[in-house]
DNA sequence: TTGTTTTATGCAATATAATGCAAATTCATA
DNA sequence: TATGAATTTGCATTATATTGCATAAAACAA
């Protein structure tokens, strides 16, 4: 039996390189290569994915959200960060090394009005706030996410 | 009860921000924040985490390895990589956005001789095997990493 | 609207993972 | 090598997660 990763692994390709517009095409094309589960399971793994149903000028098209990374990076991103420090101007986080790009743009995504912007090195983040007041603000979003509280 | 994910966040960021030489020590540590686990538990996350016992000139001290990402993060890194493909020089990764960077270093880190070197874009990485005919041993390595064999 | 197709979800069964305990192993040191 | 301290591991148990089924909700077409 192939694991929930790897499934889901199979699932992202498949969407980057053939139209999918819906959920049965796909349970087809796993049924193809080896992998039996029902829509339910499958409508489950979207959710996980951040696949998201776009609406193009080939109609309906299920692709992976650029702006919504989904569940499980956002995991991914909460064991990235190492440590979080401040001063009363800005926020220095450490990452993983090698990361500090990957949680940088996450972050950017998130899209909070709180953070003016980040800048990543190879593993450290400088986080700006949009204003010192919201130094605060902000470090509890860093907060949730390394306790992957990501939706909060 | 906290979740096994956010109790290895918080030893993670322990271990990197002050002097650990043996296992009780964390548990105490732990065991003020709230965390209460056996030391057995501990051992083990310690080997998820890929920490290691580093012989410093202060004794003996747990660190994160640098050199070794540990198996939560070996395992979500299939989920970057979105699709592969190559000619017969080179192989290029696509990544979900803003992750190339980290992959291509995850993929340095896998110190494969086959693999000469990466270089690393926003969604792009460019894989440079230590000759043509290397290509395909590259291809399995990678294909490995998605499938989530990711100690092939 | 109304009927039809597609997708999401509550629930229960099942599978997988995490954990404590105790035993075994490793390690440093005499 | 023997000893004690530290760490790992096997096993049994408990806790979580995954999944299919049935059904509800939503999207779509007419």
């Amino acid at each position: 039996m192939t694991s929930k990763l790897t499934r889901q692994n199979k699932i992202k390709r498949i969407l980057s390189t053939r139209i999918i517009s819906n959920q049965e095409q796909i349970l087809n094309i796993l049924k193809n290569e080896g992998v039996s589960i029902t829509q339910a399971t499958l409508s489950r793994d979207f959710a996980d994915l951040g696949v998201i149903r776009s609406f193009t000028s080939l109609g309906v098209q299920y692709i992976l959200s650029s702006t919504d990374y989904g569940k499980e990076i956002s995991k991914l991103v909460g064991l990235e960060i190492l440590t979080i420090a401040h001063n009363e101007n800005s926020i220095v986080l450490r990452t993983l090394a090698g990361r500090a790009q990957g949680v940088a743009h996450f972050i950017d995504r998130m899209n909070k009005k709180e953070i003016l912007g980040t800048i990543a090195g190879d593993d450290t983040v400088l986080i700006i706030p949009d204003k010192a007041s919201n130094i605060k603000k902000v470090l509890e979003i860093l907060n949730n996410l390394i306790s992957n509280n990501y939706n909060k």
